[in-house]
DNA sequence: ATGTGACTTGGAGTCCGTT
DNA sequence: AAACGGACTCCAAGTCACA
């Protein structure tokens, strides 16, 4: 299944956001107003979240929520 | 509710894309492989899709899903 | 061709833990 | 601090009939 892919891709997108911030899951679970048992699950790709949810985390990272699904590199998709 | 605004903005996003293609929901449902009365919900912000289904649409509408979370004007979020 | 209300069900999301 | 599991609630997914 390649949409998992998906899932991991943007779940590395946020963990290597939410590092560089040097925040804990717990931390950002607080500030994006999520249980930190689901964040951890949506870093590792377990998870299909929605929009909402993207969109709170990404406030959380102060970034635009668009931002947060692309890749490291900024390269296509 | 500011949430739901994040949807409706989806929501139009997606249909503005489609109408400059020229395709009907029934056409943009088949070619993202989902139901035709679903992608009219999703146009009108009834549903806090998930990252597959925006996935989905996104390949279908040929653009990168980063690309649906931005606004028209391409301004902030 | 699209809008809408209603419906079932699988999974999103929470909460308790232990490792 | 993070991974992981079990049990739970509730909502998104997906479909339909009809306007």
């Amino acid at each position: 299944m390649d949409e998992r892919a998906v899932l991991v891709e943007f779940g590395c997108r946020v963990r290597e956001l939410r590092e560089t911030r040097g925040l804990s899951q717990e931390r950002l679970a607080e500030l994006a107003h999520l249980h930190r048992t689901y964040i951890g699950s949506v870093e590792r790709g377990e998870r299909n979240i929605s929009l909402v949810n993207i969109h709170r985390i990404a406030r959380a990272l102060d970034v635009a929520s668009s931002e947060l699904l692309m890749k490291s590199d900024g390269s296509k998709n």
